[in-house]
DNA sequence: TGCACCTAGTAGACATATCTGCTAGGTGCA
DNA sequence: TGCACCTAGCAGATATGTCTACTAGGTGCA
C-alpha cells in the first residue's frame, strides 16, 4: 500500500502521532496525497505489527498522551526499498475532465460555468502552493532534501499554471 | 459514485456491454478515468436496478450474447443532474511526487533515475495522447460535443508538456 | 455558564476498488 | 493438435477509503 510508504516517509522525517500525521496530510503533503483519519490510525498499527515502527507513549500535562510512532531500522530499509522500486501505476482520475468529456448535451453557458468553477479552484490552489513555496524560494541554496520537497510544490504550481492556460483556450475556442 | 456517472455518460453516447466499456476505459477515456472489469459489471447491474439503464440481449453467431445496456430517460436526467452539480472533490494523489518528497535519503544518481523513468512515462503518454488527437485536429470545425472530447485530450497533452518542463528543471537544478 | 474548538485516539459501518479465477466458445497460426 | 489470444460475463475474496460518532479533558470567549 502506498499510504503506508508515505506514512513511513513522514516518520523518517520526525516521529509523529496519528494526529500529527492527519494535520500534515491536510496541509503540507496535501498537494500529492491525502488520507482519512481512521485509515491513518489503522495503517500506523499495521506498521507497528510489521516491525516498521515503534510506539513511544509521551505523557503530557493537560493533554491526552501522545502515541508517538518512531520509524525502526527495518522501517527505513522498507522506505528505501519502496523509493527505488518499480514505479507505482498512476491511474489518472479527474472527475472534472469526465464532466467535460460528457458535457456535449449541456448548453454552452452551462459548460462555461463548469469551466469558470474549475478556474476558481485552480487559482485557489495556485495561491496556496505559492504561499507554501515562497519561504523556501527566498531562503539560501537548499540541500537536496529541501530541494526535493520544494520540487513537489513546484510541480503543483507548474500544473496549476498549465491548467489555467488550458482553461483560457477552452473559454476562447468553445463552439 | 462517479464511476456510475461516467458509465452513464458512455451509455449516453452509445449502448454498450460491460466488455465494450472495459475496452473504452482502457483506451479512449483512460486519460481521465479507469475501472476494473468486475466493478464495471457490478455498477452496470446497479444502474439497471436503479432504472437508469436497461438491458437488451443481442444474439450473435459464434460469439456469446451481448448484454447491451441502453440508457433510459431517467438515466439521461441523472447524467445531466451530475454534470451541473457541485464539483466532485478531487484529491490529488501522485505516488511519484510522494517518492520525490521523501527521496532526500537517496543518492543523487538514484533520484535522477526516478526522474528519468518519469520522463519516459510522460513522453510515452504524450505520444499516445497526440496520436489520439491527431485525427480530430485535422478534421473540419468540430461541434461542441466533439470539441469537448478533444479538449480532454488536449488537457492531458498540456499537462504532459508541463511535466516535461518541470522534469527539465529538476534535472538541471537538483543539488 | 455555555458554546465552540483544540488535542488525541478508538470503533464500526459502509462504500469502492482491485485481484484472481472461472465458464464457454471462436479464431489464427505453427 | 496445441497454444495463445479474443469475445462476454460471473463470483468471491481481499484491500482501501470514507463517514459518523464516541471518549475525555483543555482553552478561549462572550
Amino acid at each position: 500500500m502506498i499510504l503506508s510508504s508515505v506514512i513511513l516517509g513522514m516518520l523518517a522525517i520526525a516521529p509523529m502521532t496519528g494526529y500529527d500525521l492527519k494535520k500534515r496530510f491536510d496541509t503540507s503533503v496535501n498537494h500529492f496525497w491525502s488520507a482519512d483519519k481512521a485509515q491513518i490510525y489503522r495503517t500506523l498499527s499495521r506498521l507497528v505489527t510489521d516491525g516498521l515502527a515503534e510506539v513511544v507513549t509521551v505523557r503530557q500535562i493537560g493533554l491526552p498522551d501522545r502515541q508517538e510512532h518512531h520509524i525502526t531500522d527495518a522501517g527505513r530499509a522498507a522506505l528505501t526499498e519502496w523509493l527505488v522500486s518499480a514505479p507505482d501505476p498512476h491511474r489518472e482520475r479527474d472527475p472534472f475532465l469526465a464532466r467535460i468529456f460528457f458535457a456535449g448535451t449541456l448548453e454552452r453557458q452551462q459548460v462555461l460555468t463548469l469551466v469558470a468553477e474549475r478556474r476558481q479552484a485552480a487559482e485557489l490552489l495556485l495561491g496556496e502552493l505559492r504561499a507554501q513555496s515562497a519561504p523556501v524560494e527566498e531562503g539560501p541554496a537548499p540541500t537536496r532534501e529541501q530541494y526535493l520537497r520544494f520540487a513537489t510544490l513546484d510541480n503543483g504550481i507548474t500544473h496549476a499554471q498549465a491548467e489555467l492556460r488550458w482553461l483560457d483556450g477552452v473559454e476562447k475556442d468553445l463552439p
